[in-house]
DNA sequence: CTGTATGACTTGTAAAATGCAAGTAACTTC
DNA sequence: GAAGTTACTTGCATTTTACAAGTCATACAG
């Protein structure tokens, strides 16, 4: 990864990052479902396959919006968490979640009406 | 275009809408620029292919998030302006910059400091 | 009415990214 | 020591992107 920016413009250099169909994806499964595991992300609706999946946790921890620990010294399991980089990306999944909700049909909050917050 | 989205998640959907690496910037360069014609769009720093442009362009208009319009009666020169909703992802936008210029070095706000507001 | 410019594309093709299915490997638990 | 858990990797077909070139309609100058 860590190709060159097309150019110094904040929004090119946000999407040259996290343009694409599945990281946001990623980042909203931590951010608001708390989801810190493999395992987890791959079960959520979208259906990431987990060559992707693995490719762009690899990539986040690159550019450091999230940082992976062991979960124990005795296991394979790890611990996937956003970085203080990562959270701040909130606004921007704010923004586009209010976009969504009043400009596509059918989109929607999920389960229980804490999430999203 | 307009295939199904993956699952009813605004962010999802959003990204199923917007999450490329060029869309976006064609709608900054509406918004924040005033451009408004195909050559306008090609001289932007990031280098967007013609095919590439023209695909978007397509897209944007069957999302209702750009217009078209002849310029004219008389000559083939046409007239990109954002519909309201496209105008509406100026939060979305906003937040990316914000993001961009405050955890990605090097990027900046171009030319004058009016724009991007 | 002829040649040049303008503007908005389309086409062809190679390279890269994605999607899907299957397999691997370390460690834990029974 | 067999089966389960977890986090991947690999192979391959399909789709998307990137780059270069060409097309087509109208305007405009001489």
């Amino acid at each position: 990864m860590s190709k060159s920016h097309r150019s110094r413009c904040p929004i090119t250099c946000s999407l040259d990052l996290i343009g694409d169909r599945w990281t946001l994806l990623i980042i909203r499964d931590m951010m608001f479902f708390k989801k810190q595991r493999f395992e987890e992300f791959l079960e959520s609706a979208e259906g990431i396959s987990t060559n992707i999946l693995a490719n762009r946790l690899k990539s986040l921890e690159e550019m450091n919006l999230v940082e992976k620990q062991p979960y124990s010294n005795h296991s394979r399991r790890m611990n996937y968490q956003l970085t203080e980089q990562g959270k701040s990306l909130r606004p921007v999944l704010k923004a586009m979640i209010a976009w969504g909700l009043k400009y596509i049909p059918d989109t929607k909050i999920p389960d229980d009406d804490v999430k999203y917050q």
